[in-house]
RNA sequence: GGCGUUUUGGCCGAGUGGCUAGGCAGAGGUCUGCAAAACCUCGUACAGCGGUUCGAAUCCGCUAGACGCCUCCA
């Protein structure tokens, strides 16, 4: 029987600020859509952060039994880079900068996301369409909504009348605020707008001469706006209403506000009816973000090449380190977190490689089953991966009573415990254990030759020699390990 | 200025009205030829002030700080 029908998941919805007990429109199918990437620049952790927080979370529902497609844009018709009518998108930007076609830098980043992902080992979407692959959908969008009188043309550009939809729906009522509100306190009414009211948003924009990336419509040569794709895509693979939509704190308004406006004049239904809210990730005090130059990115992480970290970390520990906090939270990066993340990281793994040593008996002297439902119920309370994670250190706990003899296991039991530590390490987390990886057979062939070789110095007491061997490894980054059962190495 | 979130022990971070995660660092111990590693044990912290309550870090109010959104942004 599928777990689902055991765990009741709880979610919560950023729309009713509550969490909610999950229940998809069709029994055991869930269909999940994410904000992708605007592909002009590689992804900075920031990004990475928003994307493992719903990898989690797909990980998760696939662990509780449920088919998921899970649908996650690329955003390659790039968007306006403000809200000045002579706005230049940022990919048609870019490529000029870097005098290459813009198709040269979509095609460059979608490679650095993917890879970036890949490494940080998320799972791949199951559907990932682009912008400028539902061009035609976006217009048939456009058209509707205009004959239904919620959109206005001018000058070959197309704009959705806010304040009329705000006479009969809440614009508004995902990000808690009125528009009435915004109309009094916006700063600067830009008077050469085309719009009637600042507040409006672009379907449509003309493309000036200029502008390279341009597609023929009814309101003449243009591209179209930003928030129309995640629509067009949504509605198209899930649906006009889907069970979760997921995406960056940042991007709750404008963009989800619009796509809700959107989706209900489009389809006269509301697109969602679970919306998860990823919180930003911190440096310096402040969100990690590209345009103020307050980020690093990933691969300086992997490589330590950067001024922020002491040493190079994996992509994993760079993971348990994210998952150590909750998605809905800030997170602080520092070189001090992650350093006492890959601790914790390399204890976990250290104990995963040790379940192999258990010598199992006839009778449990600890409660599993009761342990592996704290595991579950952590993440069907709203996917909560640090107390995951606090539940699986306690079993760290019992391999290593059990390895010292303290506490025991039957053979029943002790397959459960593997089990689920995998299934939540490695297929929920999405953990990966290196630490086997980073030796080859014929490294540990010699270095097991000489931790023999050493053992009989020891055993003539032959302390020099066997110190030599000792510290000529450390020096090389290997590290042994006496302990009882005998001598263990580790590679650095 | 508006809206919202947040403030937890040296650091990072969970959390429920009473049973007070977890990791790192630190202290003590076990083991050891020594060392390292490993393991075990230990910390009663919740911004300040006031209120509700038998009882609040957890609910309410005020004050202060921080952050996010209000423009592209994960």
């Amino acid at each position: 029987m599928e777990l689902y029908k055991t765990n009741q998941l709880k979610i919560y919805n950023s729309l009713s600020k509550s969490k909610e007990i999950f229940k998809p429109i069709v029994e055991g199918n869930v269909g999940m859509y994410v904000c992708g990437p605007t592909v002009y620049s590689n992804v900075h952790l920031g990004n990475v952060r928003t994307f493992m927080s719903f990898d989690l979370v797909f990980r998760y529902l696939k662990q509780l039994g449920f088919k998921v497609r899970y649908v996650r844009n690329i955003t390659d018709a790039g968007h306006l880079e403000n809200d000045a009518d002579e706005g230049e998108d940022r990919i048609a930007k870019k490529a000029r900068i870097e005098k290459i076609e813009p198709m040269e830098v979509v095609q460059r980043y979608t490679v650095d996301f993917h890879e970036t992902l890949q490494k940080i080992n998320n799972l791949p979407p199951s559907i990932e369409p682009t912008a400028t692959g539902h061009i035609v959908e976006q217009i048939e969008i456009i058209k509707d909504i205009l004959a239904k009188g919620m959109a206005y043309e001018v000058n070959g550009s197309v704009y959705f009348d806010v304040l009329k939809y705000n006479e009969t729906e809440h614009y508004g009522i995902l990000s808690g605020r009125n528009i009435e509100d915004s109309v009094h306190n916006t700063r600067e009414l830009d008077g050469q707008s085309e719009k009637k009211n600042p507040q409006d948003f672009a379907l449509w924009k003309r493309a000036e001469e200029k502008h390279i990336m341009r597609w023929p419509s009814p309101w003449g040569e243009g591209f179209p706006g930003w928030h129309l794709e995640c629509t067009a895509m949504s509605t198209k693979y899930l649906g006009e209403t889907f069970d979760i939509h997921g995406g960056g704190m940042d991007l709750k308004f404008p963009h989800h506000e619009c796509e809700i406006a959107q989706s209900k004049v489009k389809n006269k239904v509301n697109p969602v009816n679970y919306w998860m809210h990823a919180n930003m990730l911190i440096l310096n005090g402040q969100k990690m973000a590209k345009s103020t130059g307050n980020y690093i990115l990933p691969n300086e992480i992997f490589t330590g090449e950067n001024k922020i970290l002491s040493k190079a970390f994996s992509p994993s520990a760079t993971r348990f380190f994210m998952m150590q906090a909750h998605y809905r939270s800030v997170l602080d990066f520092s070189n001090d977190a992650l350093e006492a993340a890959e601790k914790g990281y390399m204890k976990l793994m250290e104990a995963l490689n040790n379940l192999k040593n258990i010598e199992v008996g006839k009778v449990s002297s600890i409660n599993v089953s009761e342990w592996k439902q704290r595991c579950y119920d952590a993440m069907n309370d709203d996917f909560n991966s640090p107390v995951l994670i606090a539940n699986l250190f306690e079993a760290v706990k019992y391999v290593n009573l059990l390895l010292e003899k303290k506490e025991t296991i039957s053979s029943a039991d002790f397959e459960e415990l593997k089990n689920t530590m995998n299934i939540f390490v490695y297929d929920v987390l999405g953990l990966q254990n290196n630490s086997e990886e980073n030796a080859c057979d014929k490294l540990n062939g010699v270095v097991e030759m000489l931790i023999k070789m050493r053992k009989e110095a020891r055993d003539n007491r032959d302390w020099a020699l066997s110190d030599k061997i000792r510290d000529e490894l450390a020096v090389l980054g290997i590290q042994l390990k006496d302990g009882k059962e005998g001598t263990t190495f580790s590679v650095n």
